[in-house]
DNA sequence: TAATTTTGCTAAACCGGTTTAACATAGAAT
DNA sequence: ATTCTATGTTAAACCGGTTTAGCAAAATTA
């Protein structure tokens, strides 16, 4: 049985599609239509099950109700949970999400915006990648809209809404301090971006604050794919019975953190005694951790909600230039065991 | 700056619109356009940055180049990678995914499909959840083409991509009693699913096999939206001080692992000592989780790649009616500390 | 009664591509 | 010289909706 199309409705009832358009789209009050023919419409159109074809209709209004979310990796639970708060505020409002995954990788975000950027969606959200700043100028240039969540450019104004990684990175590092250790090592990602710097440097602020001085050595900075290898070599290198002797460990990502931690069981240390541990990110992971482990919990919800709400007020006033929204949020930083509460 | 269109180059070049396309599609050999103006039409084409509207282009041809992807959670890490193996698969085809969490409701996911079959998808993979058989016996008379993943509806003939969900539980189990362990609970989801009901009798199986009376007080059904509370309670009832006096628990699903996991902890139990702990599915969280936990690991990479495979090849014969693929993979069993390793 | 406005509805253009059917022109065969 | 075939190109229909511009009949106003 072939679906029915908009044409089969006045087919039937000897009508003018353009009628039949009207009416199912709600403006038969100021078009004047009868209500009589109106409901003979409408019910004719509950019979055959009548649903617009969205792709005929996205071509005529440029709308596809569709926006493209760009982010690193859906897999990674920190987007899995954020993407499924932007997929939730979008449905209230009628927006379906295309989700895609960069990889962090400039050339990736490209393509995909690129492809995207044909018709398919009314709107971005996204999490550039390292170097992708041509694209978010070209986007910028190209006028759809857009917004960057978790990271973006300080030299390219545009809409973003992020947290407060400095204060947050601050947060974690000064109750680590507060807890009595002194040695505490930072381990990173060798990437830039602003978010990174960020948490590094809320890191630094905090040592500083303190009275501690800044030892280079113990900031470890991994390459951007890194591997379990790459964690063992660095919790070795801080490890107690090393000269560096640190007692505690702030890891800038969770997956650092989990591979972090992971290395540091192998090694047979115990945490905190041995070394503490504090992270950025949440993942269900630290909770169930023996012990549990200090984290910084990003306000999910609110940076999906905000961002959403931020692109659909673009989409509505894309004449009226109201002004960038740059929305910096407070990330809640946890003290369980692993640190020593 | 308005976007270059199609028309832009016929207009410009003084030829016609049909001869462009066919020139950008790849069909100048065949309908024998002279290789001088074909490489002017790509040159121009080019010069003005000029890429095609897939929405008009999907208007025409009826393909939109999109899959629709209907999960539980997004936010779910087995999800989540699954998502991101079939995010990679139809990438490699040229093909984007819509991924729609369904929270296991059989409501939404009606309202997705329903959603993207309106000319927005070309084929559907689903994890259909409760209760949603009319949806899966509609999309069959529809004749849009779908796969079922991860569970399915026996009595319904449709193609599928599930692991061998009793055999994983009875692996699990066998190994918890070679162990030694005797008195083995089993928490699970109240919830008609196959993929549900065969764990629980997969974990039967290996009882009786090895001679073990099946005590039904010891399989817990967890309500489908459980909370932390209801983990609480049943571990209570379990726990070894109890009359029930049970020295393992085989967790049905991950997150009802991780929440039992974080409530034997907090009641000061031991892993395995007190009580030994295996789970379907493998999240990091069991990795790092001290004592790294043991866990059936199912085979994600060839769950999308083959629900992918399977989709297209479907989408390709669509008139050739090539019998229902129906795959079984196996899921591994990885025996880790909680288990008594 | 004639002119004007309101009411109720419709033909046709349009969105941006693809595809069908056909049409000159040149060269080859008769 | 005439017919046939191959070559290179194009006009127009089409996909399924929305929207513009306008028309006839009825109601109102002058």
């Amino acid at each position: 049985m072939k679906k029915t199309s908009l044409n089969d409705i006045p087919r039937q009832m000897g009508v003018s599609k353009t009628l039949v358009s009207l009416v199912l789209n709600g403006k038969a009050k100021e078009q004047r239509i009868s209500d009589e023919i109106c409901k003979k419409v409408t019910d004719l159109a509950k019979e055959l099950n009548y649903k617009p074809n969205q792709i005929a209709k996205g071509l005529r209004t440029g709308k596809t109700n569709s926006i493209g979310l760009i982010i690193a990796d859906i897999a990674n639970p920190f987007f899995g949970k954020l993407g499924r708060e932007i997929e939730k505020e979008a449905a209230i409002h009628g927006y379906r999400v295309m989700f895609c995954s960069s990889d962090e990788n400039a050339e990736n975000s490209r393509k995909q915006i690129e492809m995207l950027q044909q018709g398919q969606v009314d709107g971005f959200i996204i999490a550039p990648p390292a170097g992708s700043e041509n694209q978010i100028l070209s986007l910028k240039r190209s006028k759809i809209p857009f917004v960057l969540i978790d990271r973006y450019f300080p030299d390219i104004e545009t809409n973003y809404i992020v947290v407060d990684n400095a204060q947050a990175a601050f947060d974690a590092t000064s109750h680590l301090i507060g807890k009595g250790y002194r040695k505490i090592a930072c381990i990173t990602l060798n990437v830039h971006l602003n978010n990174m710097n960020q948490r590094v440097l809320g890191y630094k602020q905090a040592l500083i604050e303190h009275n501690i001085q800044v030892d280079e050595n113990l900031i470890k900075m991994m390459p951007f794919s890194h591997e379990k290898d790459d964690l063992v070599d660095a919790v070795k290198q801080l490890e107690p019975g090393n000269k560096s002797k640190v007692d505690a460990v702030f890891f800038a990502t969770s997956k650092l953190g989990i591979m972090g931690i992971e290395t540091i069981h192998s090694l047979g240390l115990t945490i905190p005694n041995d070394m503490a541990v504090v992270s950025f990110d949440d993942p269900d992971a630290y909770k169930i951790s023996q012990p549990p482990i200090s984290a910084i919990a990003q306000p999910l919800k609110e940076i999906g909600n905000q961002s959403v709400r931020v692109l659909l007020d673009l989409m509505k006033n894309e004449k009226e230039n109201s002004g960038v929204q740059q929305i910096v949020l407070k990330a809640n930083f946890i003290a369980r065991k692993s640190s020593g509460d």
